[in-house]
DNA sequence: GAACGATGTTCTATATATTGAACACTCTGC
DNA sequence: GCAGAGTGTTCAATATATAGAACATCGTTC
């Protein structure tokens, strides 16, 4: 029987490996590949199939298992056996989110600006240049939607938001060429006319995807400063192209304003 | 000048290190203690200070928290060499939310649930007998409303839904003295008129908090089965007392229709 | 502007977490 | 009903993560 969790990840093994050697700490390292793991499979799994999947020692596999349990982060049914993920996540995610006044603030933004144009708005983080994360979402709840959900992660410089966090976050070109180069996207733009948009977003001060990322979707991304330096956050709109049309002039300029509006509350500002 | 922190925990310093000791993975119990700590406080740490505030020695402190950088869970800012919560705990919580079918099932009845009778809706996981923890939630929108949020840890054995996780999990009497004697009500219950309660609330197949837990306040709390045993999850209603009146009534009925159906679902039952 | 205090970081001996084999235990198939 | 494979778990030797002191670096104060 095919396991999904290896079909899916190409080798942890060897990531888990690699990252336990060099770490001061391994047994963090183990932990948070455990979680990992568990957070992607779907059912509850052993302490063998963990070990196993992510190239551990059994006993030493288990022993963090158990210390997690006891954290309340692994959750252990003494009649099967198995491992899965608990609760205690979830109380972490709460601080986390509460500690980021980003969070608080931009939520009636996005649901104003949702429900007005009839489409999904997410808040963004981007963590460092490897991904961003979605930490707010608003819909409008009436008609298709595209859907994503709080947590979800992107690569840092896809779509719109991805041009924002190159645009104003001040990097090398050779750092971006590398970045870029590990883009996919449903129809890709060359380095080049990357570039070139990225000038555009720098003056315009938003950024717009049609179609590049997602065929047929029509991404609106603005950048959000919490203080001085690159931004962190970013508002973004995402509507089906069609369906935006005319309306698109008036979202990048509600976007902009809300983008600001933000910004100022949250001390930034260019 | 006074540390928030401290002045808010009394000694989590004796705890962390009595539970370093007996682990046999201590690194994650500092992790986790780490983690916690930056969770409770509402600016970003320095190594020395959490080394303090948990009685770590600074060097492994440091190690650990370069650890967690290395994994995401933990934001290091080179300027300032704070540490702060990263956003890689959201999506470790969005996996676990994604995990239990609990979550989206229940979501759409709390919607429901909220709207007809405007009041807040809770989805509600309990952990063992230590604590439960909000999982869903929904608000009517208008008026005043009680708040929680979803994250949000209570003792297990408190208000109505308290009532539920002791009357149907067949725990013993000698365990839930101990449990209930640490609880802090408003108004708190005799341990025999409580057990009297449990009872009741076998019989009647849901729990009624009349301002016991918090003054003015009516919880009502209704068990959900996703298999034989004990049950984990409770759908509850939170409303001030006056307000509800009559309707407590139908709110109850709803509510035990409502878990009813969604431990079809899970595939649970009586 | 020098001395101080406090902070973050490196370094090395040692207590100890990790390993890998041995030990129970359950389930499966014959 | 018994062998066998698989699982979870314990146990003792050793590689190594950790503790504590030394070092580096910063911001403050006199």
């Amino acid at each position: 029987m095919s396991d999904p969790i290896r079909a899916r990840s190409p080798s942890p093994v060897r990531k888990v490996a690699a990252a336990v050697k060099d770490s001061k700490a391994p047994a963090i390292t183990r932990a948070a590949a455990i979680l990992r793991l568990l957070g992607r499979s779907d059912r509850p799994l052993g302490v063998q199939a963990i070990a196993k999947e992510l190239g551990l020692v059994p006993s030493t596999c288990l022993y963090v298992l158990r210390a997690l349990a006891e954290e309340e982060l692994v959750s252990f049914d003494p009649d099967t056996k198995r491992y899965a993920l608990e609760a205690g996540v979830l109380t972490l995610a709460r601080h986390w989110l509460r500690r980021d006044p980003f969070n608080d603030l931009a939520q009636p933004l996005l649901d104003r600006l949702a429900q007005r144009f009839g489409l999904t708005m997410l808040g963004v983080q981007a963590v460092g240049l490897d991904h961003m994360i979605v930490v707010a979402m608003a819909q409008s709840g009436s008609g298709f939607q595209l859907s994503t959900q709080v947590g979800s992660r992107f690569p840092a410089l896809i779509s719109a938001t991805g041009r924002c966090i190159a645009a104003f976050g001040d990097y090398p070109e050779t750092v971006l060429k590398a970045r870029f180069d590990q883009l996919r996207w449903d129809d890709p733009p060359a380095f080049d006319d990357w570039m070139a948009q990225l000038r555009q977003t720098r003056a315009q001060g938003f950024a717009v995807d049609e179609g590049q990322y997602i065929a047929g979707v029509t991404v609106v991304s603005a950048p959000v400063w919490k203080g001085a330096g690159r931004p962190v956050h970013a508002l973004v709109a995402i509507g089906i192209g069609a369906a935006l049309g005319r309306e698109l002039g008036a979202l990048q300029d509600a976007l902009v304003e809300a983008a600001g509006a933000l910004s100022g509350q949250l001390g930034g500002g260019a």
